[in-house]
DNA sequence: TGTCAATATCTTGTATACACGAAAACATGC
DNA sequence: GCATGTTTTCGTGTATACAAGATATTGACA
Protein backbone atom coordinates (compact mmCIF):
# COMPACT_ATOMS: atom_id res chain seq x y z
CA UNK A 1 0.00 0.00 0.00
CA UNK A 2 1.72 3.43 -1.27
CA UNK A 3 0.46 5.97 1.82
CA UNK A 4 0.92 8.94 -0.30
CA UNK A 5 0.78 11.04 2.99
CA UNK A 6 1.20 14.90 2.56
CA UNK A 7 2.80 15.56 -0.95
CA UNK A 8 0.93 18.55 -1.24
CA UNK A 9 2.97 19.80 -3.94
CA UNK A 10 0.02 19.37 -6.90
CA UNK A 11 -3.43 19.41 -6.07
CA UNK A 12 -5.24 16.89 -4.29
CA UNK A 13 -7.12 16.79 -7.72
CA UNK A 14 -4.07 16.27 -9.79
CA UNK A 15 -2.77 13.62 -7.30
CA UNK A 16 -6.33 11.61 -7.68
CA UNK A 17 -6.48 11.71 -10.93
CA UNK A 18 -2.91 10.85 -11.61
CA UNK A 19 -3.87 7.65 -9.44
CA UNK A 20 -6.89 7.07 -12.20
CA UNK A 21 -4.96 7.59 -15.68
CA UNK A 22 -2.24 5.72 -14.50
CA UNK A 23 -4.49 2.44 -13.44
CA UNK A 24 -3.78 2.62 -9.61
CA UNK A 25 -7.63 3.11 -9.14
CA UNK A 26 -9.26 1.74 -11.93
CA UNK A 27 -12.64 1.59 -13.86
CA UNK A 28 -15.65 0.72 -11.59
CA UNK A 29 -13.42 1.29 -8.63
CA UNK A 30 -15.61 2.99 -5.91
CA UNK A 31 -14.02 6.17 -4.48
CA UNK A 32 -14.73 6.08 -0.58
CA UNK A 33 -14.42 9.73 0.76
CA UNK A 34 -13.22 8.36 4.41
CA UNK A 35 -10.54 5.77 2.47
CA UNK A 36 -9.30 8.84 0.01
CA UNK A 37 -9.28 11.22 3.25
CA UNK A 38 -7.04 9.09 5.40
CA UNK A 39 -5.05 7.61 2.56
CA UNK A 40 -3.78 11.20 1.19
CA UNK A 41 -3.58 12.35 4.99
CA UNK A 42 -6.55 15.12 4.77
CA UNK A 43 -10.57 15.41 5.82
CA UNK A 44 -13.45 14.25 3.88
CA UNK A 45 -14.10 18.07 2.85
CA UNK A 46 -11.39 18.92 0.38
CA UNK A 47 -11.38 15.19 -1.18
CA UNK A 48 -15.24 15.55 -2.04
CA UNK A 49 -14.56 18.78 -3.71
CA UNK A 50 -11.69 16.99 -6.06
CA UNK A 51 -13.89 14.39 -6.80
CA UNK A 52 -16.85 16.85 -7.85
CA UNK A 53 -13.85 18.47 -9.81
CA UNK A 54 -12.95 14.70 -11.14
CA UNK A 55 -16.67 14.51 -11.73
CA UNK A 56 -16.80 17.79 -14.15
CA UNK A 57 -13.78 16.17 -16.16
CA UNK A 58 -15.73 13.00 -16.72
CA UNK A 59 -12.75 10.26 -14.99
CA UNK A 60 -15.61 9.30 -12.27
CA UNK A 61 -19.18 9.15 -12.01
CA UNK A 62 -21.38 10.26 -8.72
CA UNK A 63 -24.29 9.37 -8.15
CA UNK A 64 -26.22 10.57 -5.18
CA UNK A 65 -25.99 9.14 -1.79
CA UNK A 66 -23.84 6.41 -3.57
CA UNK A 67 -21.00 7.46 -4.28
CA UNK A 68 -18.10 8.05 -6.38
CA UNK A 69 -16.71 4.89 -8.94
CA UNK A 70 -14.46 5.32 -11.43
CA UNK A 71 -15.85 5.78 -14.62
CA UNK A 72 -16.49 2.46 -16.69
CA UNK A 73 -14.92 3.23 -20.21
CA UNK A 74 -17.26 1.20 -23.02
CA UNK A 75 -15.10 0.17 -25.84
CA UNK A 76 -18.08 2.20 -27.82
CA UNK A 77 -17.56 5.26 -25.75
CA UNK A 78 -13.84 5.37 -25.85
CA UNK A 79 -14.53 5.06 -30.23
CA UNK A 80 -16.11 8.39 -29.59
CA UNK A 81 -13.90 9.76 -27.61
CA UNK A 82 -10.81 8.59 -30.33
CA UNK A 83 -13.24 10.48 -32.77
CA UNK A 84 -13.54 13.91 -30.74
CA UNK A 85 -9.52 13.81 -30.02
CA UNK A 86 -8.85 12.95 -34.20
CA UNK A 87 -10.85 16.24 -34.56
CA UNK A 88 -9.33 18.16 -32.18
CA UNK A 89 -5.81 17.05 -33.06
CA UNK A 90 -6.57 17.95 -36.25
CA UNK A 91 -7.63 21.44 -36.07
CA UNK A 92 -4.66 22.06 -34.13
CA UNK A 93 -2.73 20.70 -37.19
CA UNK A 94 -4.61 22.70 -39.47
CA UNK A 95 -3.93 26.10 -37.47
CA UNK A 96 -0.74 25.04 -36.65
CA UNK A 97 0.25 25.49 -40.29
CA UNK A 98 -0.82 28.66 -41.08
CA UNK A 99 0.47 29.72 -37.62
CA UNK A 100 3.75 27.74 -37.31
CA UNK A 101 6.46 30.15 -35.80
CA UNK A 102 10.19 29.89 -35.40
CA UNK A 103 9.90 28.56 -31.87
CA UNK A 104 7.15 26.32 -32.38
CA UNK A 105 9.26 24.88 -35.19
CA UNK A 106 11.69 23.98 -33.63
CA UNK A 107 10.13 22.02 -30.87
CA UNK A 108 8.17 20.24 -33.20
CA UNK A 109 11.28 19.30 -35.12
CA UNK A 110 13.06 18.63 -32.18
CA UNK A 111 10.24 16.20 -30.46
CA UNK A 112 9.80 14.34 -33.73
CA UNK A 113 13.55 14.13 -33.98
CA UNK A 114 13.48 12.74 -30.32
CA UNK A 115 10.77 9.78 -31.72
CA UNK A 116 13.12 8.89 -34.56
CA UNK A 117 15.55 7.97 -32.13
CA UNK A 118 13.23 6.55 -29.71
CA UNK A 119 12.43 4.28 -32.65
CA UNK A 120 15.25 3.03 -32.85
CA UNK A 121 16.11 2.95 -29.24
CA UNK A 122 13.40 0.49 -29.10
CA UNK A 123 12.53 1.47 -25.62
CA UNK A 124 9.45 2.65 -24.21
CA UNK A 125 11.27 6.42 -24.80
CA UNK A 126 8.97 6.05 -27.91
CA UNK A 127 5.73 6.74 -25.26
CA UNK A 128 6.64 9.73 -23.90
CA UNK A 129 8.49 11.65 -26.86
CA UNK A 130 5.37 11.26 -28.86
CA UNK A 131 3.46 12.73 -26.05
CA UNK A 132 5.81 15.61 -26.68
CA UNK A 133 5.39 15.72 -30.35
CA UNK A 134 1.67 16.05 -29.70
CA UNK A 135 1.63 18.67 -27.32
CA UNK A 136 3.72 20.76 -29.69
CA UNK A 137 1.72 20.78 -32.17
CA UNK A 138 -1.08 22.01 -29.84
CA UNK A 139 0.91 24.42 -28.74
CA UNK A 140 1.76 25.27 -32.47
CA UNK A 141 -1.77 26.30 -32.91
CA UNK A 142 -1.52 29.45 -30.94
CA UNK A 143 -4.73 28.83 -29.48
CA UNK A 144 -4.35 28.47 -25.78
CA UNK A 145 -7.72 27.13 -24.91
CA UNK A 146 -7.90 25.14 -28.13
CA UNK A 147 -4.01 23.79 -26.39
CA UNK A 148 -5.92 23.11 -22.80
CA UNK A 149 -8.77 21.09 -24.56
CA UNK A 150 -6.33 18.66 -26.65
CA UNK A 151 -4.16 18.24 -23.59
CA UNK A 152 -6.88 17.49 -21.34
CA UNK A 153 -8.56 14.94 -23.71
CA UNK A 154 -4.90 13.55 -24.55
CA UNK A 155 -3.99 12.32 -20.56
CA UNK A 156 -7.70 10.89 -20.45
CA UNK A 157 -6.96 8.98 -23.07
CA UNK A 158 -3.12 8.19 -22.22
CA UNK A 159 -3.64 4.65 -20.43
CA UNK A 160 -5.54 3.59 -23.90
CA UNK A 161 -2.92 4.73 -26.31
CA UNK A 162 0.50 2.78 -24.19
CA UNK A 163 -1.87 -0.41 -24.98
CA UNK A 164 -1.98 0.53 -28.70
CA UNK A 165 1.27 1.56 -29.23
CA UNK A 166 2.36 -2.41 -28.17
CA UNK A 167 0.60 -3.67 -31.28
CA UNK A 168 2.70 -4.96 -33.98
CA UNK A 169 4.86 -2.82 -35.68
CA UNK A 170 2.70 0.29 -34.27
CA UNK A 171 5.43 2.23 -33.07
CA UNK A 172 7.06 2.46 -36.85
CA UNK A 173 4.31 3.38 -38.18
CA UNK A 174 3.66 6.14 -35.75
CA UNK A 175 6.56 7.38 -36.79
CA UNK A 176 5.91 7.45 -40.66
CA UNK A 177 2.57 8.69 -39.95
CA UNK A 178 4.65 12.33 -37.80
CA UNK A 179 6.63 12.38 -41.09
CA UNK A 180 3.76 12.95 -43.04
CA UNK A 181 2.24 14.97 -40.41
CA UNK A 182 5.60 17.28 -40.10
CA UNK A 183 6.05 17.84 -43.53
CA UNK A 184 2.53 19.33 -44.53
CA UNK A 185 3.11 21.48 -41.26
CA UNK A 186 6.54 22.60 -42.31
CA UNK A 187 5.22 23.26 -45.62
CA UNK A 188 2.09 25.60 -44.53
CA UNK A 189 -0.13 22.88 -45.95
CA UNK A 190 -2.96 22.64 -43.20
CA UNK A 191 -5.68 20.55 -44.91
CA UNK A 192 -3.23 18.18 -45.54
CA UNK A 193 -1.38 18.65 -41.58
CA UNK A 194 -5.33 18.10 -40.55
CA UNK A 195 -5.82 15.05 -42.46
CA UNK A 196 -2.55 13.37 -40.95
CA UNK A 197 -3.76 13.99 -38.06
CA UNK A 198 -7.25 12.97 -38.02
CA UNK A 199 -5.77 9.52 -39.68
CA UNK A 200 -3.21 9.18 -37.37
CA UNK A 201 -5.16 9.50 -34.36
CA UNK A 202 -7.84 7.43 -36.04
CA UNK A 203 -5.59 4.21 -36.39
CA UNK A 204 -4.97 4.64 -33.09
CA UNK A 205 -8.46 3.98 -32.22
CA UNK A 206 -8.38 1.04 -34.88
CA UNK A 207 -5.52 -0.49 -33.30
CA UNK A 208 -6.84 -0.43 -29.92
CA UNK A 209 -10.18 -1.85 -31.22
CA UNK A 210 -8.15 -4.56 -32.25
CA UNK A 211 -6.27 -5.33 -28.99
CA UNK A 212 -10.46 -5.65 -27.69
CA UNK A 213 -11.20 -7.99 -30.08
CA UNK A 214 -7.54 -9.77 -29.55
CA UNK A 215 -8.50 -9.96 -25.70
CA UNK A 216 -12.31 -11.11 -26.45
CA UNK A 217 -11.07 -14.08 -28.74
CA UNK A 218 -8.81 -15.06 -25.86
CA UNK A 219 -11.39 -14.98 -23.30
CA UNK A 220 -14.34 -16.78 -24.82
CA UNK A 221 -12.90 -20.56 -24.08
CA UNK B 1 -33.35 41.13 -5.07
CA UNK B 2 -34.47 37.99 -6.31
CA UNK B 3 -34.10 35.33 -3.57
CA UNK B 4 -33.97 32.08 -5.05
CA UNK B 5 -34.33 29.81 -1.90
CA UNK B 6 -34.64 25.97 -2.05
CA UNK B 7 -35.29 25.70 -6.09
CA UNK B 8 -34.02 22.33 -5.13
CA UNK B 9 -35.27 20.64 -9.01
CA UNK B 10 -31.54 21.29 -10.20
CA UNK B 11 -28.35 21.28 -9.06
CA UNK B 12 -26.67 24.07 -7.29
CA UNK B 13 -24.33 24.03 -10.29
CA UNK B 14 -26.47 24.25 -12.62
CA UNK B 15 -28.47 26.99 -11.29
CA UNK B 16 -25.25 29.29 -10.35
CA UNK B 17 -24.25 28.37 -14.06
CA UNK B 18 -27.64 29.71 -15.25
CA UNK B 19 -26.98 33.12 -13.32
CA UNK B 20 -23.21 33.01 -15.07
CA UNK B 21 -24.65 32.86 -18.35
CA UNK B 22 -27.33 34.85 -17.99
CA UNK B 23 -25.60 37.56 -16.90
CA UNK B 24 -26.58 37.87 -12.91
CA UNK B 25 -23.24 37.55 -12.19
CA UNK B 26 -21.11 39.73 -14.02
CA UNK B 27 -17.64 38.80 -15.73
CA UNK B 28 -14.85 39.83 -12.82
CA UNK B 29 -17.55 39.56 -9.99
CA UNK B 30 -16.17 37.98 -6.70
CA UNK B 31 -18.53 34.74 -5.66
CA UNK B 32 -18.63 35.06 -1.83
CA UNK B 33 -19.28 31.37 -0.56
CA UNK B 34 -21.44 33.19 2.22
CA UNK B 35 -22.89 35.39 0.25
CA UNK B 36 -24.14 32.41 -2.38
CA UNK B 37 -25.07 30.06 0.74
CA UNK B 38 -27.25 32.10 2.27
CA UNK B 39 -28.84 33.30 -1.28
CA UNK B 40 -29.70 29.84 -2.29
CA UNK B 41 -30.79 28.81 1.48
CA UNK B 42 -27.80 26.06 1.82
CA UNK B 43 -24.72 26.24 3.73
CA UNK B 44 -20.77 26.66 2.35
CA UNK B 45 -20.41 23.11 1.95
CA UNK B 46 -22.67 22.59 -1.27
CA UNK B 47 -21.54 26.13 -2.33
CA UNK B 48 -17.81 25.25 -2.53
CA UNK B 49 -18.32 22.03 -4.22
CA UNK B 50 -20.40 23.65 -6.93
CA UNK B 51 -17.30 26.25 -7.37
CA UNK B 52 -15.26 23.65 -7.40
CA UNK B 53 -17.24 22.17 -10.34
CA UNK B 54 -17.57 25.71 -12.12
CA UNK B 55 -14.03 26.25 -12.28
CA UNK B 56 -13.04 22.73 -13.71
CA UNK B 57 -15.71 23.58 -16.64
CA UNK B 58 -14.25 27.12 -16.95
CA UNK B 59 -16.48 29.59 -15.94
CA UNK B 60 -14.84 30.80 -12.97
CA UNK B 61 -11.34 31.51 -11.46
CA UNK B 62 -10.43 30.18 -7.71
CA UNK B 63 -7.41 31.56 -6.53
CA UNK B 64 -6.35 29.61 -3.04
CA UNK B 65 -6.96 32.31 -0.07
CA UNK B 66 -8.53 34.85 -2.61
CA UNK B 67 -12.12 32.91 -3.12
CA UNK B 68 -13.85 32.72 -6.92
CA UNK B 69 -14.08 35.41 -9.46
CA UNK B 70 -16.40 34.85 -12.63
CA UNK B 71 -14.20 34.38 -15.35
CA UNK B 72 -13.51 37.53 -17.63
CA UNK B 73 -13.41 36.66 -20.83
CA UNK B 74 -11.25 39.00 -23.04
CA UNK B 75 -11.83 39.34 -27.05
CA UNK B 76 -8.93 37.01 -27.68
CA UNK B 77 -10.30 34.02 -25.41
CA UNK B 78 -12.94 35.10 -26.83
CA UNK B 79 -11.77 34.04 -30.36
CA UNK B 80 -9.93 30.92 -29.05
CA UNK B 81 -13.00 29.33 -28.10
CA UNK B 82 -15.06 30.82 -30.94
CA UNK B 83 -12.14 29.19 -33.34
CA UNK B 84 -12.74 25.74 -31.03
CA UNK B 85 -16.31 25.72 -31.31
CA UNK B 86 -16.37 26.44 -35.51
CA UNK B 87 -13.96 23.33 -35.02
CA UNK B 88 -16.01 21.06 -33.43
CA UNK B 89 -18.99 21.81 -35.27
CA UNK B 90 -17.43 21.49 -38.16
CA UNK B 91 -16.44 17.79 -37.30
CA UNK B 92 -20.11 17.09 -35.70
CA UNK B 93 -21.05 18.21 -39.20
CA UNK B 94 -18.78 16.06 -41.53
CA UNK B 95 -19.68 13.37 -39.14
CA UNK B 96 -23.72 14.25 -39.00
CA UNK B 97 -23.34 14.13 -43.42
CA UNK B 98 -22.39 10.18 -43.28
CA UNK B 99 -24.46 9.10 -40.70
CA UNK B 100 -27.58 10.85 -41.03
CA UNK B 101 -30.57 8.88 -40.20
CA UNK B 102 -34.30 9.40 -40.50
CA UNK B 103 -35.10 10.75 -36.68
CA UNK B 104 -31.86 12.92 -37.16
CA UNK B 105 -33.08 14.60 -40.80
CA UNK B 106 -36.22 14.92 -39.26
CA UNK B 107 -35.22 16.99 -36.44
CA UNK B 108 -32.43 19.31 -38.50
CA UNK B 109 -35.57 19.62 -41.25
CA UNK B 110 -37.77 20.70 -38.99
CA UNK B 111 -35.57 23.06 -36.83
CA UNK B 112 -34.61 24.25 -39.85
CA UNK B 113 -38.23 25.60 -40.84
CA UNK B 114 -38.71 26.64 -37.22
CA UNK B 115 -35.66 29.13 -37.90
CA UNK B 116 -37.35 30.61 -41.59
CA UNK B 117 -40.67 31.09 -39.49
CA UNK B 118 -38.78 33.03 -36.80
CA UNK B 119 -36.51 34.65 -39.35
CA UNK B 120 -40.06 35.96 -41.07
CA UNK B 121 -41.41 36.53 -37.48
CA UNK B 122 -38.96 38.78 -36.85
CA UNK B 123 -38.75 37.86 -33.05
CA UNK B 124 -36.30 36.81 -31.36
CA UNK B 125 -37.74 33.75 -31.46
CA UNK B 126 -34.34 32.61 -34.14
CA UNK B 127 -32.66 32.74 -31.05
CA UNK B 128 -34.30 29.69 -29.34
CA UNK B 129 -34.78 27.81 -33.06
CA UNK B 130 -31.25 28.52 -33.68
CA UNK B 131 -30.05 26.48 -30.89
CA UNK B 132 -32.72 24.14 -31.69
CA UNK B 133 -30.96 23.77 -35.02
CA UNK B 134 -27.39 23.54 -33.66
CA UNK B 135 -28.29 21.07 -30.96
CA UNK B 136 -29.86 18.48 -33.69
CA UNK B 137 -26.62 18.24 -36.09
CA UNK B 138 -24.57 17.49 -32.22
CA UNK B 139 -26.98 14.92 -31.79
CA UNK B 140 -26.72 13.73 -35.27
CA UNK B 141 -23.54 13.17 -35.10
CA UNK B 142 -24.18 9.91 -33.43
CA UNK B 143 -21.14 10.80 -30.97
CA UNK B 144 -22.81 11.36 -27.90
CA UNK B 145 -19.68 12.22 -26.30
CA UNK B 146 -18.82 14.95 -29.12
CA UNK B 147 -22.28 16.17 -28.27
CA UNK B 148 -21.83 16.70 -24.88
CA UNK B 149 -18.04 18.77 -25.82
CA UNK B 150 -20.35 20.56 -28.57
CA UNK B 151 -23.37 21.54 -26.32
CA UNK B 152 -20.93 22.81 -23.03
CA UNK B 153 -18.77 24.96 -25.47
CA UNK B 154 -22.29 26.00 -27.31
CA UNK B 155 -23.83 27.21 -23.88
CA UNK B 156 -20.56 29.02 -22.81
CA UNK B 157 -20.69 30.69 -25.68
CA UNK B 158 -24.56 31.57 -25.38
CA UNK B 159 -24.22 35.33 -24.12
CA UNK B 160 -21.83 36.23 -27.44
CA UNK B 161 -23.90 34.71 -29.76
CA UNK B 162 -26.81 36.51 -28.74
CA UNK B 163 -25.53 39.89 -28.97
CA UNK B 164 -24.09 39.18 -32.35
CA UNK B 165 -27.48 38.15 -33.92
CA UNK B 166 -28.37 41.39 -33.06
CA UNK B 167 -26.20 43.02 -35.51
CA UNK B 168 -27.43 44.48 -39.08
CA UNK B 169 -29.10 41.52 -40.92
CA UNK B 170 -27.10 39.09 -39.42
CA UNK B 171 -30.09 36.59 -38.57
CA UNK B 172 -31.40 36.91 -42.66
CA UNK B 173 -27.41 35.56 -43.34
CA UNK B 174 -27.11 33.50 -40.35
CA UNK B 175 -30.11 31.32 -41.61
CA UNK B 176 -28.82 31.51 -45.27
CA UNK B 177 -25.71 29.76 -44.38
CA UNK B 178 -27.62 27.20 -42.44
CA UNK B 179 -29.53 26.28 -45.76
CA UNK B 180 -26.19 25.72 -46.68
CA UNK B 181 -25.15 23.22 -44.10
CA UNK B 182 -28.73 21.65 -44.60
CA UNK B 183 -28.48 21.27 -48.40
CA UNK B 184 -24.93 19.42 -47.41
CA UNK B 185 -25.94 17.65 -44.70
CA UNK B 186 -28.73 15.74 -47.04
CA UNK B 187 -26.39 15.02 -49.48
CA UNK B 188 -23.94 13.27 -47.60
CA UNK B 189 -20.97 15.80 -48.26
CA UNK B 190 -19.15 15.63 -45.37
CA UNK B 191 -16.22 17.95 -46.39
CA UNK B 192 -18.98 20.46 -47.39
CA UNK B 193 -20.88 20.41 -44.09
CA UNK B 194 -17.97 20.73 -42.04
CA UNK B 195 -16.72 23.81 -44.20
CA UNK B 196 -20.12 25.24 -44.21
CA UNK B 197 -20.03 24.52 -40.64
CA UNK B 198 -16.17 26.31 -39.91
CA UNK B 199 -17.68 29.64 -41.87
CA UNK B 200 -21.24 29.99 -39.72
CA UNK B 201 -19.31 29.97 -36.59
CA UNK B 202 -16.54 31.47 -37.88
CA UNK B 203 -18.37 34.23 -39.30
CA UNK B 204 -20.48 34.78 -35.71
CA UNK B 205 -16.80 35.45 -33.75
CA UNK B 206 -16.06 38.12 -36.50
CA UNK B 207 -19.40 40.28 -36.18
CA UNK B 208 -18.62 39.55 -32.74
CA UNK B 209 -15.17 41.12 -33.45
CA UNK B 210 -17.09 43.80 -35.02
CA UNK B 211 -19.36 44.23 -32.31
CA UNK B 212 -16.48 44.83 -29.98
CA UNK B 213 -14.62 47.64 -32.32
CA UNK B 214 -17.87 49.54 -32.45
CA UNK B 215 -17.88 49.51 -29.02
CA UNK B 216 -14.31 50.98 -28.26
CA UNK B 217 -14.85 53.24 -30.69
CA UNK B 218 -18.03 54.70 -29.10
CA UNK B 219 -16.40 54.61 -25.81
CA UNK B 220 -13.46 56.76 -26.90
CA UNK B 221 -14.18 60.32 -26.97
C1' DT C 1 -32.84 -24.65 3.56
C1' DG C 2 -34.36 -20.65 1.21
C1' DT C 3 -36.62 -16.22 1.37
C1' DC C 4 -38.18 -12.16 3.32
C1' DA C 5 -38.12 -8.70 6.82
C1' DA C 6 -36.14 -6.05 10.57
C1' DT C 7 -32.13 -4.09 12.28
C1' DA C 8 -27.42 -2.57 12.35
C1' DT C 9 -23.70 -0.49 10.06
C1' DC C 10 -21.66 2.12 6.76
C1' DT C 11 -21.35 6.11 3.57
C1' DT C 12 -22.72 10.15 1.75
C1' DG C 13 -24.97 15.02 2.22
C1' DT C 14 -25.06 19.07 4.94
C1' DA C 15 -24.04 22.17 8.61
C1' DT C 16 -20.95 24.36 11.64
C1' DA C 17 -16.68 25.44 14.15
C1' DC C 18 -11.99 26.69 14.13
C1' DA C 19 -7.48 28.15 11.91
C1' DC C 20 -4.86 30.71 8.82
C1' DG C 21 -3.87 34.20 5.55
C1' DA C 22 -5.01 38.41 3.10
C1' DA C 23 -6.68 42.85 2.64
C1' DA C 24 -8.44 46.94 4.64
C1' DA C 25 -8.68 50.36 8.22
C1' DC C 26 -6.35 52.83 11.43
C1' DA C 27 -2.76 55.10 13.81
C1' DT C 28 1.73 57.01 14.17
C1' DG C 29 5.95 59.18 12.51
C1' DC C 30 8.13 62.08 9.13
C1' DG D 1 -0.48 65.78 4.38
C1' DC D 2 1.53 61.59 2.99
C1' DA D 3 3.78 57.29 3.75
C1' DT D 4 4.54 53.30 6.40
C1' DG D 5 3.76 49.97 10.09
C1' DT D 6 0.29 47.79 13.06
C1' DT D 7 -4.12 45.99 14.12
C1' DT D 8 -8.52 44.39 13.03
C1' DT D 9 -11.75 42.34 10.21
C1' DC D 10 -13.24 39.46 6.79
C1' DG D 11 -13.13 35.27 3.81
C1' DT D 12 -11.34 31.08 2.56
C1' DG D 13 -9.24 26.25 3.82
C1' DT D 14 -9.87 22.39 6.66
C1' DA D 15 -11.76 19.49 10.15
C1' DT D 16 -15.47 17.48 12.49
C1' DA D 17 -20.22 16.60 14.01
C1' DC D 18 -24.77 15.28 12.83
C1' DA D 19 -28.62 13.61 9.77
C1' DA D 20 -30.47 10.59 6.41
C1' DG D 21 -30.41 7.17 2.99
C1' DA D 22 -28.38 2.80 1.22
C1' DT D 23 -26.33 -1.55 1.95
C1' DA D 24 -25.22 -5.55 4.61
C1' DT D 25 -26.33 -8.72 8.27
C1' DT D 26 -28.95 -11.43 11.00
C1' DG D 27 -32.95 -13.73 12.47
C1' DA D 28 -37.56 -15.63 11.90
C1' DC D 29 -40.78 -18.09 9.33
C1' DA D 30 -42.38 -20.98 5.51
Amino acid sequence: MTKTTSNSGTSLRDRIEEAIVSGEFRPGDRLEEVSLAEHYGVSRTPVREALRQLQEAGLIDIKPRKGATVSVVTPTHLIHMFEVMAGIEGIAGRLAARRLDERSRQDILESHEACRAAVKDGSDAYYYENERFHMAIYHASANPFLEDQARALHRRLKPYRRIQLRSLNRIEHSFEEHERIVQALLSGNGKEAEQALWDHVTIQADRFHDFLAGLERGTQS
